[in-house]
Formats: structure tokens, sequence, C-alpha cells
DNA sequence: CGGTATCCTTTCGGATACTG
DNA sequence: CAGTATCCGAAAGGATACCG
């Protein structure tokens, strides 16, 4: 495929499964700061494999930060929105204002903040 | 997962390989329309397989209309999309946008209007 | 707590051949 | 032309156990 688009290299990480949600729920915490263990438990099925290597790779990008305790014990690991993240968010936003246009399924998600992307 | 939140729905068929590529192309198409042949074509490396499986999606989820001609020999479809379809474009357009503003290998995309996606 | 290592299953997509 | 049918391999992901 074409590697120098830059839409299509945009996808690549859109696109793979839990991204995103780990990008809102981030969001959802204090300053867009969450904890491994507060992700794991509020990512219900996410595997520590798999939420481990999406962290790896959203930090490769920018997307996220991590910042580890090494004082406390045990090592206390956060991980946080960096402006680029917080910047994508955004872009989440409008794709769930599209979807509230133009799907009709979705008036739960209308009346009220959806408990789970709060956006 | 959460089958009611809308944002994680709507992730499910942006995530899908090629979907947004094949949206992409129709809207680079006349009034975006294109043919099976034309996309095709226009998306090399795809298989016939794949190609008429996501566009069976995109239908049912109301992102493109199919329209076939059955008295011409052979048969010709048309795809095109929606107002629904346009509407993600220009989701896409801004995502787009936030990647040019934060990534920052992409100084090809953004002297030019990059060929493939032509946003 | 914050992960890694291992194994195993399933899903997806690629290749190819074929048909109305 | 516009697909469908079949087969196959790679890769992702789930379950689980374990470690610093």
């Amino acid at each position: 495929m074409d590697e120098n688009c830059t839409v299509y290299r945009t996808m690549e990480y859109i696109s793979k499964r839990w991204s995103m949600l780990i990008l809102l729920e981030l969001f959802k915490g204090q300053d867009g700061n969450k904890r491994y263990s507060e992700l794991k438990a509020d990512l219900p099925g996410i595997t520590p494999k798999v939420l481990s290597g999406r962290l790896k790779e959203l930090e490769a990008e920018g997307l996220i930060r991590k910042k580890v305790d090494m004082s406390s014990f045990p090592v206390r690991s956060d991980y946080q929105l960096t402006p680029a993240g917080f910047a994508l968010i955004d872009v989440v936003k409008d794709l769930k204002n599209w979807a509230l246009t133009w799907k009709i399924d979705n008036e739960a998600c209308k009346r009220m903040d959806c408990a789970r992307c709060r956006l």
C-alpha cells in the first residue's frame, strides 16, 4: 500500500482495535491521565498483553507519554495524553457527531452524555 | 464490548481495512461515483473477495449506494457515496489535518494535494 | 502493581479459479 | 464485467501463568 499517504498512515493506528478506546479512557481521567491498572479495569475484556502492546505503540506515535515512579513500591506507571493525543480526541468527537447525525440508532447516546465516551 | 457506544460502533467500520480507502476512492470519482472495476484498479492489492465484502458492508451501513444497470451487457455496477458517506469524508479530512499538524513526517503531503487522498 | 512469556485458537485476508 | 467459491497461510488476539 501507499506508505507515504498521510490518510493511509493515520488509519493505521486509528484502526487498531482498542487504540482509540485507550485514548478515550485516558481522556476521561484527570488531565488525560490514568494508571495501567485503571486502564485495565476500565477496558473490560482487554488482556495485559494487548494493553501493554497498544500502550507502546501509542507512545511510539507520540500520542501518550509514560511516566514511571520508581520511588514507590510497587512501581507506579502513569500514562498521559500528549497534546497530539488530546487533539486526536477532537477528531473522535467529530466522528461521534457524524454518527449521531447520520445513524438513527443512537438515540440513547443523543439523550445523554454516553457513559463510555463522555465526549 | 459496549455495543451501545456510538464511538465504539463507529470505530467498527472506520477501522476495517480498505473501508475508508474505498470511500476515498469513490470521493475522487465524479459525484462520488465509481464502478466496481474502477475501484479494483484504483486500489492496488485489493482482492475481489475483500472488495465485494467491503462494498456490502458499506452499503448495509448506508455509506454507499449500489446501482446496477441490468439493461447493459455485461451488467454494469455503480457505487456512489450517500450523503452520510460524503459527511464521513469530512471527518477523514479532519483526521488528515490532525496528522499534518501533529506528525512531522508528512512534508510531501503538506506541500501538495496528495495524489491518493486528494482531500 | 505492572507488566512479560507461552501457547493456542480464530479470524482475516491473499491467491486463484471459476461463473452468469 | 462483476462478482462468488475454495483453499491456505500469517497474524492478531485470548487465556493463562509467571516475574521483578
